[in-house]
DNA sequence: TGCTTTTGTTAGGCTTGCTTGACAGTTAAA
DNA sequence: TTTAACTGTCAAGCAAGCCTAACAAAAGCA
């Protein structure tokens, strides 16, 4: 009666993509804009992998329809770009929650949210994003909560600098 | 000069603890709380993989030392009991930010913190517990940010019942 | 005691995604 | 024009972690 359980953490590996493609396209998705031609071997650079690698994954993602190549050329497609831009912001509505929520330093805060980013649903993404929205609209209830929230936490050093405090004191400015 | 800018990346995959050895752990912690005597067909049941994914896996674990065996009989260790509730506790506290918080269906916000749960930092972990503690500290000014969250979110239908809204009344009564 | 079922282990295979080595095609420079 | 360097691809190998198949050890029962 109990077989099968918890198999629901077998999920973990059923993502829209993984963890790899995903920051194979923010990267594309970012160098592009700089950038019209990139190159699979500035790719293997920005990334710190070989250009086996990149040829192997490029072949994956343009298979997907993520991408395509022309003439050795790396462009997003439509696809690529919606899926990436979803990611992009999963990752930046947790980063500021971890750091101006949390007080978390900006490190720890990025690379938790670089981890978790492309494992979100969507509905997650959705909700994280309105509720950057409302911490950012400028509403005392927010700053009241956070205050206190900071008061609960920790006893605020200036000297230090805990993230959260410095966070509350541009927004009072 | 751009070389290797964005390695960080990879550090996805150096966690203390994997996903699958996560999942193993916290069935091993659930499962002796309530029989003395845990055998891996048991687990293999409850975790729906294969008697010899499990015995694998087992070996692993128990190199680790977060696992001791005898007679067949699985045991966590000190140090398996130390980690494995540290990972409980992230996903506990995300459950309850994005169902309480952000007002996610119970499955949805199960889901993803069971993803996420083991990637997450120490420090993020400890600043997530802090902050379940305080949404739960019966605070007016925790009420008044969740209800103004609501208002700026959705239009609450009672009718549906959206999460974020039975939370919230919930805790007015 | 001997047969049958249950439990655990070993071996080989698959997938993802990295690695290095070898090689082909293209570009640049003498 | 020939040589050197750069770029891209294919092959083989490794690690994690799953699978199935085969087998060994243990337990249950007649």
């Amino acid at each position: 009666m109990n077989l099968q359980y918890e198999a629901y953490w077998r999920e973990f590996e059923e993502n829209e993509i993984s963890h790899s493609e995903a920051h194979y396209l923010l990267s594309i998705y970012s160098m592009t804009r700089n950038q019209e031609n990139l190159r699979s071997v500035e790719l293997a650079n920005q990334l710190a992998v070989s250009r086996n690698a990149v040829s192997l994954q490029l072949k994956k993602l343009a298979g997907k329809n993520y991408i395509k190549i022309n003439n050795n050329f790396i462009h997003l497609t439509k696809k690529g770009i919606m899926i990436i831009e979803k990611v992009a912001n999963k990752r930046q509505a947790m980063i500021v929650f971890f750091s101006e929520v949390l007080g978390l330093p900006l490190d720890i805060a990025s690379t938790d949210s670089c981890k978790i980013e492309h494992l979100l649903s969507d509905e997650t993404g959705d909700a994280m994003l309105k509720f950057v929205q409302f911490l950012r609209s400028d509403r005392k209830v927010v700053l009241n909560f956070l205050k206190e929230f900071q008061r609960y936490y920790v006893q605020c050093d200036p000297q230090i600098g805990c993230g959260l405090c410095e966070n509350i004191h541009k927004m009072e400015t």
